[in-house]
DNA sequence: ACGCCTACCTGCTTGC
DNA sequence: TGCAAGCAGGTAGGCG
């Protein structure tokens, strides 16, 4: 469910709904999804009576910022929620955690396949990871080890919609790279927070096949890309995201961006821009849906 | 660096 | 109707 735009939305809808309450406690009902500290029950002891002191976004994670300077990560995979609810609420067979604020609602992280994480670290460390290159800090030995917020994303990235986001730095980046754009698009560590739907989106967009390599682009094309790609973030995030299934905000309504989208999940369906029909293929294990005609094919290889 | 595979999970849709 | 296969927005780890 959630790339960037739908991550986003959450992190807004909690910002508004939750910043300035308190967790009076936790109870986790999958253990799984506690990443650190663990065993869960320490992350429950560790977690309560802490308040929000505001809420926002690094890739695709949610980022809780407590009062205290610890952070709560919540990386929510393929089918995780935050979603507040009043009190007296029924409950949610699929809610993993539920903490219980001190003014009566409920914030539960509801998770069908059960694939996502949250974490609670310490402060520090953040801002350089934001800016792109992180000086990695290897040094701490496991067990003594203080878990900092910074290294939890020291592999991802750039974050597209930030300012330092250049088409000279995408284009910098893209050339020393040979690997096919959807690849590299879905490739965490080379851009954070876009998904399968965003990278094809944006592809469309740009008129590029998703199998181009990323060093036979010309400066147009990268521009294009540069365009595309936060273009259709950004207008994600408008539509509160794109909902298949059961992608929800915080406050449990639907995005709307689903209906908006060119080509993914329009299999067979005319082209918004030639009315020929969309393809799908399958790139790197992931379904990929293009346009055939305005996103043509690469040529194999040889200059001419 | 790159690509491919498996694993993690459950539910919904499709086709016989 | 029933049942199995195929599909799903994400990512980590392993192998060649």
């Amino acid at each position: 469910m959630p790339e960037l735009p739908e991550v986003e939305t959450v992190a807004r809808d909690l910002q508004r709904r939750v910043a300035g309450a308190t967790i009076l406690d936790a109870t986790v009902t999958w253990d799984r999804t506690i990443r650190h500290p663990r065993p869960p029950e320490r992350f429950a002891t560790e977690i309560s009576g802490s308040t929000i002191r505001r809420v926002g976004r690094r890739a695709k994670t949610v980022l809780l910022y407590l009062e205290d300077g610890r952070v709560m990560t919540v990386a929510l995979r393929m089918t995780g929620a935050l979603i507040v609810t009043e009190a007296g609420m029924p409950p949610d067979p699929y809610a993993r955690v539920v903490f219980r604020l001190a003014d009566g609602r409920d914030l539960r992280y509801r998770d069908v396949r059960k694939f996502g994480r949250i974490g609670l670290w310490s402060g520090g460390g953040l801002r350089s990871v934001g800016a792109g290159r992180g000086a990695r800090s290897r040094r701490v030995a496991e067990g003594s080890r203080r878990y900092r917020i910074g290294e939890v994303f020291s592999g991802h990235g750039p974050e597209p919609l930030a300012r330092t986001f250049t088409v000279a730095r995408f284009a910098e980046r893209l050339s020393r790279r040979s690997a096919k754009l959807k690849t590299l698009l879905l490739d965490q560590s080379f851009i954070a927070g876009v998904g399968n739907i965003y990278a094809d989106e944006a592809l469309w967009r740009a008129r590029l096949h998703p199998l181009r390599a990323a060093d036979t682009l010309q400066d147009h094309d990268v521009k294009r890309l540069h365009r595309a790609v936060r273009q259709v973030l950004r207008e994600g995030i408008a539509n509160r995201g794109a909902s298949f299934s059961d992608y929800v905000g915080a406050d449990g309504e639907p995005g709307a961006n689903a209906e908006r989208l060119a080509v993914y999940r329009r299999t067979e369906q005319p082209c918004y821009r030639c009315g020929r029909p969309i393809r799908r293929i399958v790139v790197g294990q992931r379904s990929t849906h293009l346009c055939p005609h305005c996103q043509p094919e690469p040529v194999a290889s040889a200059g001419t």
